[in-house]
RNA sequence: GUUCCGGUAGCUCAGAGGAUAGAGCAACAGCCUCCUAAGCUGUAGGUCGAGGGUUCGACUCCCUCCCGGAACGCCA
């Protein structure tokens, strides 16, 4: 809540008081339509049945009991029953020389009161490229982490690394097979192998590397190490392009080396949650909300994929964070249920752990859809798609949408770099700021003043309307953190970008006057300020020129 | 069959109990002797998938159904 929402909440609690001797949470919005005012409250029709009277009464009753502040102009009552409040220009001059003094700490908040959240994505297994569908979890939880920490909290950013499963044996099998091919002699790839031209291109380095050694003697081990840890550092590498870097990488080899697997096991068992059928180990998930009981050792001895992924999320609960958040991909939602009953038995703390399910990205290529698969080899790379289309646009398009929504991405789209790419309109705001504030200073030595506190000539409604928007960041940073919606920062930034064009295209900035002009650049300043600000928590630049 | 998402303007998507349902792109009509026109201004475009219900009020909540995506392994 804004500080005149709070002063507005507070004249309604006092004259419902006085005029009714009630005490109700009040609910402020703003309207979407300047002729209903800044803010709005729909108290009166809330209270329409209790005290069975027309809301229009309640309201005009309930204004006749505010004595009006100054910074108010006007309060009116409207059909069908809204009480709005006009305010005057004036009450958000205070705003610039406070943005301008806090820089890019205004819109923090303590909110998050420093909790420490993990916050767990991507994770995907070193086993070939990062594609473009991996991008979007990338750049949400990228995002996420970013806005919660600007909201107060402590935030570590982490990737499981799946170097233990049954999949790196079919990795390693088929860089063996790849190396084998490189000095033609006859390979197959396993039923399950990689075929991506990665691993060809790992095992010639390898073969360049070491000869034919491999040949002669076990490679196994080798490919192994290296495989994992040059598929890992190239996925490291694409995502740190898409401005994307993470605090831990979390080995999943590193729970069996020590022994944690093995003892969350041990645990499950001695307190009772499973039992042994057709050969193998069964957790009672059932017990605990999922649909069915889940195998965790199966009749070969081997673990599940669940069962290290408990051990992994008892390990990260140990660390004593208040919150493990997993961002999975909505194939996995099934997964959600067995997780956390696991969790529940171990812990008792499920309720710590939330998984975020975003869609499935659908990209179109040419007006078709392409079927992306790490096995076959068939999928477009994070890479040439940030090649072509820059960190930017990327950044943007996944940032604009819920991750409920089932996305299209149109790669043909997507590349282009024209004005159909919105991420442009945005920057383009932020460089036509510093070319203003770079000519003020060349040609008249003028520049942003943060003493000032004297805007009166600068009354008008494009600047109202701008300072009313940079007035509710702070707010937007909380929605966005508490309700975990990144796309509310970038409709943000969209909304504030648009008002400073406005303003740009409608009343100059570099007059005659110079205390004029300076009031104006310290409103830009601001802006800047802000908009640089939010672009940085979605992982856009802003440039200084276009 | 069960579970999870989605269905809103020609297209891509916001909105999640309130006022005349909003943006971008595309379309149409204007605006550069003037701080970058990657901009601004205006017009047009909607049975909010369908039908019931709850409510003073439903795109929003509940139920049923239709369509699309995903998942329902001793795969990961």
């Amino acid at each position: 809540m804004t500080n005149l929402e709070t002063k507005i909440t507070a004249l309604l609690q006092d004259a419902l008081k006085e005029a009714y001797d009630l005490d109700r949470p009040i609910h402020i919005e703003t309207p979407k339509d300047k002729e209903n005012g800044d803010f709005s409250t729909n108290l009166a029709m809330t209270l329409a049945r209790d005290l069975r009277k027309n809301p229009l009464e309640i309201g005009e009753t309930i204004v006749a009991h505010i004595e009006k502040p100054d910074f108010i102009t006007k309060i009116d009552v409207k059909r069908p029953g809204f009480i709005n409040f006009h305010i005057a220009q004036s009450a958000l001059h205070d705003l610039i020389p406070t943005i301008l003094t806090m820089q890019e700490a205004y819109g923090s908040s303590d909110m998050g009161k420093n909790r420490h959240y993990n916050i767990e994505f991507v994770s995907v297994n070193p086993t070939g490229d990062i594609h473009v569908g991996h991008a979007r979890g990338a750049a949400a939880g990228e995002a996420m982490s970013r806005i919660l920490k600007k909201a107060g909290f402590a935030v570590t950013k982490e990737y499981y690394v799946n170097d233990g499963g049954n999949q790196i044996h079919n990795l390693v099998l088929s860089i063996q097979a790849r190396y084998y091919q490189h000095f033609n002699k006859e390979a197959t790839l396993p039923e399950d192998g990689y075929h991506g031209k990665e691993i060809t291109n790992l095992a010639r380095t390898i073969a360049e590397e070491h000869g034919n050694r491999f040949l002669k003697e076990d490679g196994y081990a080798y490919f192994r190490k290296t495989g994992v840890e040059r598929l890992l550092d190239g996925i490291k590498q694409d995502l740190a392009n898409l401005g994307v870097t993470f605090d831990i990488y979390f080995s999943e080899a590193s729970l069996y080396e020590e022994n944690k697997v093995e003892e969350t096991v041990k645990t499950l068992i001695d307190q009772g949650f499973t039992y042994e059928k057709d050969g193998a180990l069964w957790l009672k998930t059932s017990d605990y909300g999922d649909e069915k009981d889940r195998v965790i050792v199966k009749s070969d001895g081997n673990y599940t994929y669940l069962t290290p992924d408990i051990a992994y999320h008892r390990v990260k609960l140990s660390r004593g964070y208040d919150k493990l958040i997993d961002i999975l991909g909505g194939d996995h939602h099934g997964y959600i249920d067995r997780l956390k009953a696991a969790i529940a038995m171990l812990t008792g703390e499920a309720d710590k752990v939330e998984i975020d399910i975003l869609q499935m990205v659908k990209v179109i290529q040419d007006g078709q859809e392409v079927k992306m698969s790490k096995r076959s080899g068939k999928a477009i790379t994070l890479r040439d798609l940030i090649d072509e289309a820059g960190k930017d646009a990327i950044r943007y398009f996944f940032a604009r949408h819920s991750l409920n929504t089932h996305m299209d991405l149109d790669l043909d789209l997507a590349i282009r770099k024209s004005t159909e790419n919105p991420v442009f309109y945005a920057q383009y705001a932020h460089a036509r700021i510093v070319t203003l504030l770079k000519k003020a200073q060349r040609e008249r030595d003028l520049k942003p003043d943060p003493a000032i506190k004297d805007y009166s000539a600068l009354e008008d409604e494009h600047v109202k309307t701008l300072l009313g928007t940079l007035n509710t960041y702070p707010a937007v940073i909380e929605e966005a953190a508490s309700k975990r919606l990144v796309h509310r920062v970038t409709h943000y930034i969209h909304t504030l970008a648009s008002h400073l064009h406005a303003y740009y295209s409608h009343v100059p900035i570099i007059v005659e006057d110079d205390q004029v002009t300076v009031q104006a650049l310290n409103v830009l300043k601001a802006t800047k300020i802000v908009l640089k600000d939010a672009l940085e928590l979605i992982g856009v630049d802003a440039p200084d020129s276009m």
